[in-house]
DNA sequence: CGCAGTTTTGATTAGCTTCAACGGCGGTGG
DNA sequence: CCACCGCCGTTGAAGCTAATCAAAACTGCG
């Protein structure tokens, strides 16, 4: 019964929190169910990176680390449902399936990551939001409709942070991408993707 | 005695030569017992990262997926062992705590993988390459350890390639670096730290 | 000793960042 | 309900850093 409650209960976080700071001790696993939120990295000066965000429906903190290795903050109001990790402990000792599929996420979590690496270290600005915008897309309805339209809950800077450039850079990028007819931003967090090939051709494809 | 026979196996590879394509299944995992690889993603174009360099000592191919997803290219001479994966699946039938171990290794790999995001998006130069060479250092021998002479097996447009740059750019770091006192460059392929905490700092210290 | 490949160094270019100003949107208070 | 204010995003101009292009120096090797 206290294991359901805890996985029931349902966390309102306002834009802008904090959920859990980086080098805390992991206490709880969360599951967003709504809103959207950002992992972040931040240097010493204030230099930082947003390793990804956070969806509807995406769980966070599944790691085997003890610690967190990321700020998790909210970027628009949201809700989070969270399980303690004690109960993860006895979910894993029971069903030791378990371990094995978050082995498989933890997997695909690190060709992600390194996915992001080499988009990091050699596409262009283009490339990259090409990149980041299908990424987006695949996530949220099914990819390759032609005409679909992707929320974009974060801001230009935090799309920045992600991609390693500034703000400004970004949102030429998407004034460039417009004029070339790839996509349309029919409101400033909406965009509509109207030429699915020829932007993951920019993308690069493969990635 | 096949199991055995498999494990103390050493196999070969001269310089330049290609161990696995990327998208290959994974029929074997790896231990480098000398020289030292390469673990390499390439675009369509030919731009390319380094995802990381495997040196004496370390595993490689011991994931959860069923496909590689790197290109591995020896950069000197060197010899591996490989296990099927047919025995690692039997061993880790045997002893189920194999599995926690690895889920371990990957998460520790993708902390690492997210650390070079970060570098990546938004450190300088000097920064990268302070942090490239901290990293190999910490690999050899126990760190900290004033005048520690660290080998890079690796060619400069190696470097250029793990830390998204260019040749020129490592080149014109490395005598940066050099003339900052912070390392000294008796050969080539030889690295000596003159100054830990300067090298650190400049690094970043956390990451 | 000479050659080939790699590295270093130099000059130029291009593209991103920085700095700055303008515009649009939403929220708040009168 | 409207006007004002502040924030975020866009656009413009200038500066700087790393890439590019090119040549010289060094290293290892035959």
């Amino acid at each position: 019964m206290s294991a359901l409650d805890e996985v029931t209960s349902s966390q309102p976080y306002p834009a802008g929190a904090t959920v859990v700071r980086i080098g805390e001790n992991r206490q709880y696993v969360y599951t967003l169910t709504s809103g959207a939120m950002r992992l972040v990295r931040t240097l010493a000066d204030g230099r930082r990176q947003f390793t990804g965000f956070v969806l509807p429906g995406d769980y966070v903190g599944l790691t085997g680390t003890p610690k967190h290795r990321h700020d998790i903050e909210a970027i628009v109001d949201s809700r989070i449902c969270r399980t303690s990790t004690a109960h993860m402990r006895q979910l894993r000792e029971r069903y030791p399936q378990l371990e094995r599929k978050l082995l498989q996420r933890t997997c695909m979590e690190l060709a992600a990551s390194q996915d992001n690496g080499l988009l990091l270290a050699r596409l262009q600005p283009s490339e990259r939001l090409a990149n980041f915008l299908l990424r987006l897309a695949a996530r949220s309805t099914e990819p390759g409709a032609p005409g679909e339209t992707v929320a974009l809950p974060m801001g230009r800077s935090d799309i920045a942070d992600h991609l390693g450039l500034t703000m400004e850079t970004v949102s030429r990028t998407f004034t460039k991408l417009k004029q070339q007819q790839l996509i349309a931003l029919p409101q400033l967090h909406l965009v509509q993707i109207l030429d699915y090939p020829g932007l993951r051709q920019l993308a690069g494809d493969e990635l």
